[in-house]
DNA sequence: AGAATATTGTACCAACCAGTTCAATACGTC
DNA sequence: GACGTATTGAACTGGTTGGTACAATATTCT
């Protein structure tokens, strides 16, 4: 056997989703993920193909660690999972603002192919999962349609936290759409 | 008097939106802004800063032009105008989906500082004119709460642009969230 | 036509880009 | 402790980046 690699494959990634996150795909170097990893250039193409490949893992392992969090899982299902996951979803973090996933989503253009992939699945999972949480409580609307429009609600939230906002204010955004959407 | 110019500000301005729009700030080169323009570097430079400059200017033009197309402002005010500035803000072409504002906001980190107030200045607005259209109908709601959720909504609605939506999905989904906000 | 002036094309710059190569190194096994 | 192997650091690649300098060119006015 020969020496023994002294870096995780998560724990690169999760140091290097900040970076992706803060500068975008373009933007960012391999000079910065060394730096930010750790692991300089021959690791880290030993480990991934290219910087593509990178940022395809750093997202998929960003999905991976939101779906953890089980923000529309806990039991029991209904509204408050949803607030939960409309207020607590968006980050607010320097250089981490809103929603990786949705900031990727005007890059696919410079994206491997797969990035649209697996942003459109994970959507379609997020939508599900909402609707399972409309259907526990009693709504004049469709649970479908109703969830298409808490994740695009939630896809504007995540943006503006690219703005200067408070989270009060976002916390009143999210109070105020609750109210409206609970009532139909 | 010497030669005059062959190209006008207006025209590059433009020429560049596109490029800008589709690529993104960092992932747009100044060969590809001489090829879309037709005009190359020394002009540029004569009449632009550099290429942070150029792109600020195109956000300018970006929005002045929207502007004129008055979705918010045509008489009568109210409830039609709002549905058609949700169903005809967020564009759908090759290259320019959504709206070149939100495409901006995730992008701060690497745009003038400018950028960001010209955003946020353009959104208050944007707010201002559609609390106007609230007013003139009857809500029970707050007309500036109103407005707000329904600038979160358009945000939304833009980025999802980005993704494979056709036409009449997005309008389906606007015509849910008019028929919500109509009957508060 | 020629002088004056503004725009234009070309050459150039140092810095940085993603990605490759390969020798030096550190480790586990025998 | 020595051998074999996998990881690591550093040098290097060809290409591109944003930006500058300046000579060649095109136009208007006298």
């Amino acid at each position: 056997m020969g020496r023994p690699k002294n870096f995780s494959r998560e724990g690169v990634l999760e140091k290097a989703l900040p970076v992706f996150w803060k500068h975008g795909f373009a933007d960012t170097s391999l000079q910065e993920l060394e730096k930010a990893t750790g692991v300089n250039k021959s690791g880290l193409y030993a480990e991934f193909a290219d910087k593509g490949d990178l940022y395809l893992e750093s997202l998929r392992h960003y999905l991976r660690k939101r779906q953890q969090e089980e923000l529309l899982t806990a039991e029991p299902l209904g509204w408050k999972n949803i607030e939960r996951f409309l207020k607590l979803g968006p980050c607010s973090l320097e250089g981490q603002k809103g929603c990786f996933s949705v900031d990727s989503m005007n890059q696919f253009a410079l994206l491997p192919l797969a990035a649209q992939e697996i942003v459109e699945k994970s959507r379609t999972l997020l939508k599900a999962l909402i609707a399972k949480n409309v259907e526990a409580e009693t709504s004049a609307m469709k649970p479908t349609l109703l969830a298409r429009m808490i994740l695009t609600f939630f896809t504007g939230i995540s943006m503006e936290q690219h703005l200067k906002v408070s989270k009060a204010a976002t916390n009143r955004k999210v109070d105020d759409f609750m109210k409206v959407i609970r009532r139909l």
